[in-house]
RNA sequence: GCGCCUGUAGCUCAGUCGGAUAGAGCACCCGCCUUCUAAGCGGGUUGUCGCAGGUUCGAUUCCUGCCAGGCGCACCA
């Protein structure tokens, strides 16, 4: 049997399944099944409150239930002991060498540790960033783009197929805005109304101009356009760019020209009218959005004949979910919650299940100190922070693990100052530490000839403490990958690390791993280095869902 | 006015769909390198979990109300 913590909540979950089958208990089985690492060693390896958690209604007390649980998973081949604590907790512990066997388990598994099947054959759209390419990717994305990218490595880990999406909105206002403002600049005229303002238009229009003069000869109308769509493309390739650098993947950048051009927005439009909630009033055409809880119907067509933006999103998530996508997630930013409701209903008018196929994650705004300062974010004052800037402050690494350190639902403060410096401030460089002093004692090993692959590893010689408490974080991983993918929360991953490394470093401190002078080679110096192989690899593993790079030294 | 998010140590924040004595880093004090990376480890100090009720064997967690901060409420995009 495998001995990671996943295979143990699955072996309670047997267990139980088999209790209710046999008669001896009536009781709902929750998704989830409760297990924890006590933070009291007292209390075992392993412990669930599970028998707590079903015993009302079930006409048991927790300690009867646990009682019978305890019958079942005392047999269990990896179990040293079973004890039931207090109001009916179950406290595992388990049997000490094949609890070390996760340590081949990752060895050979290598790069897979940690990933499952629980998505399996789950098909997810990931929309994200979704930004206008009339500028720079400022701060405001910058949180999507590392929480957006490492989400979908952690879906992809437990087996869902997900396709990373962006969203361009090339069609509308904004867009004739940009291109009159880069008219306006290269005229040297003033910008319009509403218009955009800062150096990188006044460049843009120059560098537009340069590369074909001729644009100046050209009629104003004819002119207007050439320019709004040279700097579309040039934005747009810069985002891409960007990205890039930034390691944040798209799998389609969607065109919203493309969806009218296309005629999905008409046969969104057909589609709503088939469900029956799409109806016409003062010479508008509506989408009885209230039909499932919003506020306010919404406008699909208006009275003059144009198309809404929202009728965009309504051909856009049914055009999605006919490519076949089950999920449709989007990550909005907080100032576009009250899309929230709007979106859901769309769903649900389109004849979805809204609790289902889709989902919405909002996340609150980053705030940036610098000097000690907040720096206010802004267009108009040319205050906004680009990620550009950003990677050229603080590098990919630590804007990435920073960003995507902290539950997304928390507004969150980056500290530029705090993220240059190369100390425990920075929380990725503790991380990254571990893996590179890890990578060091491997050197080593090798130097030394200290085998340390799996057919070398003793797991009965891994008894000490700080032994024992690193292979039990290493078996929480793929726990922890599955509870990151199910609640959407890749942030869960970063805060795994901290621990593991710190395990790690407790460990090395207390245990010697690599012979001294001139002492012999012995297989407790293999057993040790197998467990820090292990350890490098779930780091690995980890930042790897993270896009932030393992370094083999530091 | 209505809606969403937040409120946990001096600071920045975790806290796994209610569980055992509420945690980490920073900051402050004291220790640890003649041998694997000291970007590390050990020890010490720090709490009205915003406030008030409710549900429960049990609440930081769930419900209601209030207070404070952030954001949003278009035939704009």
């Amino acid at each position: 049997m495998s001995t990671h913590s996943l295979a143990l909540a699955d072996q309670i979950r047997r267990a139980l399944e088999a209790l209710v089958s046999a008669g001896e208990l009536s009781v709902a089985i929750p998704s989830v099944i409760s297990l924890e690492r006590p933070k009291n060693r007292d209390h075992g390896d392993y412990a669930s409150s599970i028998a707590l958690q079903v015993a009302k209604g079930s006409g048991k007390s927790p300690r009867e239930i646990a009682e019978l649980l305890k019958r079942d998973l005392e047999r269990l081949s990896d179990v040293s002991k079973v004890d039931i604590a207090g109001p009916g907790f179950i406290n595992i512990t388990l049997e000490g060498a094949s609890a070390a066997q996760v340590v081949c388990e990752i060895q050979s598994a290598g790069a897979r540790y940690g990933q499952s099947k629980a998505l399996a054959g789950v098909r997810i759209n990931l929309e994200f960033i979704s930004a206008n390419p009339t500028g720079p990717i400022h701060l405001g994305h910058t949180r999507w783009a590392a929480v957006g990218d490492s989400l979908a490595r952690v879906l992809s880990a437990v087996g869902a197929s997900v396709t990373c999406e962006f969203y361009i909105n090339d069609r509308g206002k904004q867009l004739d805005l940009f291109g009159a403002s880069l008219q306006a600049a290269a005229a040297g005229m003033e910008t319009p109304e509403g218009g955009y303002h800062g150096e990188y238009i006044t460049d843009l229009a120059r560098s537009i101009v340069v590369e074909d003069p001729l644009i100046l000869t050209l009629e104003r109308d004819q002119q207007f356009i050439e320019f709004r769509e040279r700097g579309y493309a040039a934005q747009l390739s810069e985002q891409k760019l960007v990205l890039k650098k930034f390691r944040t993947n798209f799998d389609v950048w969607f065109s919203e020209r493309s969806l009218h051009e296309s005629g999905a927005v008409t046969h969104g439009l057909t589609k709503l009218r088939e469900q029956g909630h799409v109806f016409e009033s003062d010479g508008a055409t509506w989408l009885r959005t209230t039909d499932f809880g919003d506020d306010k119907d919404r406008v699909l067509v208006k009275s003059d004949g144009s198309m809404t933006y929202f009728s965009s999103d309504t051909a856009y998530y049914i055009n999605k979910r006919e490519r076949g996508f089950d999920i449709c997630i989007y990550m909005l930013g907080a100032d576009h919650h009250g899309y929230v409701q709007r979106l859901k209903t769309i769903s649900a008018c389109a004849g979805d299940d809204p609790e289902y196929n889709i989902h919405i994650l909002i996340g609150q705004l980053v705030k940036i100190m610098e000097g000690g300062e907040e720096v206010k974010l802004s267009k108009r004052a040319g205050t906004i922070i680009t990620l550009e800037e950003l990677i050229e402050k603080v590098g990919v690494d630590a804007a990435r693990y920073t960003l995507i350190r902290y539950p997304v639902e928390t507004p969150m403060v980056m500290d530029v100052d705090v993220l240059k410096k190369n100390t425990n401030d920075n929380p990725v460089y503790y991380v990254q530490y571990a893996h590179a002093r890890i990578s060091g004692v491997l050197r080593n090993a090798s130097d030394l000839n200290v085998p340390h692959s799996i057919d070398a590893f003793d797991p009965t010689l891994l008894t000490h403490e700080r032994e024992n408490d690193l292979i039990g974080s290493l078996a929480e991983f793929p726990r922890i990958v599955q509870g990151a993918a199910e609640l959407r929360e890749p942030h869960r991953i970063s805060r795994y690390l901290e621990e593991l490394a710190g395990v790690y470093h407790r460990f090395y401190s207390d245990c010697r791993v690599l012979p001294r002078g001139e002492e012999p080679i012995s297989a407790i110096h293999s057993a040790r280095a197998n467990l820090s192989a292990a350890t490098k690899q779930v780091l690995a593993n980890g930042l790897e869902l993270l896009g932030v790079s393992a370094p083999e030294r530091m």
